[in-house]
DNA sequence: GCATATCGTGAGTCTACTTCACTATGAACT
DNA sequence: AGTTCATAGTGAAGTAGACTCACGATATGC
């Protein structure tokens, strides 16, 4: 028998599983990859941003974000503007359709979180508060090996 | 400001991506891939086994198995028996340094639950009895599209 | 005893990333 | 001004971890 944590934790490893699943079968069929979504919520949050930026943003190497923009570009989904005082950067920017596409996956995200916790109001700000504490917990974790 | 299902995907969302992380970085220092340490926690758990029950186990193809087997093989950790009655099939088995592999990684999984969520007994039910629910929703929802 | 299914594996491919080297540009310092 | 050093993005090539396909060896059902 487990003590309490560790079927808590066991718990939250069967989620990322199932949501990891989850996720990569509704991007998909948007023609999207994580990390290609990552770089839409990434751009429709904080504007107009260079590939430097972004690759900071994404955890990838800047190498990885060309290719992103290559392919977001030919789907139609971003554009690269030219930087206005510095000419050796580009902007990545949201066409109206990736704009379209952003608001759609956070729509969904909302979407997916009322239907996952619908009718557990009750203990909803508890399981807030552990979450947040935990993911405070181990961000302190990974950092301090870094 | 989002609504308190949304704060807790999103939390969710930061914790497996948090999670993800720890997990390789700790598994690497081992020299195990999170499909490795999958497959040893598979034979631990379910004693030998052929590997196609183990592809099965783990979600992967037969094939896939194979390359795993051979490198835990070399690694000391896993051997290929003769199945008693299939000639065709192998039973993966832990050796004894991959039994203690395996006992070693539990007893860590088991240390990180304690630190995690230590001195938040007060919500931790609550928290356990939302994260069932949500699975439970969730494996549910994947399978109605399978 | 023969047709058909299953186990594991060689050969090759794919995807999402990486590193390295390079050009073009910017910034700082005499 | 010019020289030096750092930075933005990209081509070329490599890596890790999966996959599909085809095949030999064995098992199973009729």
């Amino acid at each position: 028998m487990p003590d309490a944590p560790t079927a808590a934790l066991d718990l939250v490893l069967e989620l990322t599983v199932l949501l990891g699943e989850d996720m990569r079968r509704g991007l998909g069929e948007l023609g999207l990859t994580e990390t290609k979504a990552h770089l839409v919520f990434a751009v429709q949050h904080a504007g107009p941003s260079t590939q430097r930026v972004l690759a900071d943003m994404l955890g990838v190497t800047p190498r990885t974000v060309t290719t992103l923009v290559d392919e977001l570009g030919a789907a139609g989904v971003v554009t690269r503007e030219s930087h206005p005082t510095d000419r050796r950067a580009t902007l990545v920017t949201l066409t109206e359709d990736g704009a379209a596409l952003g608001a759609g996956l956070v729509a969904g995200q909302r979407e997916l979180a009322g239907r996952l916790f619908a009718g557990l109001d009750e203990d909803l700000p508890a399981f807030t508060r552990v979450l947040g504490e935990v993911v405070a917990r181990l961000r302190a974790l990974t950092e301090e090996s870094a």
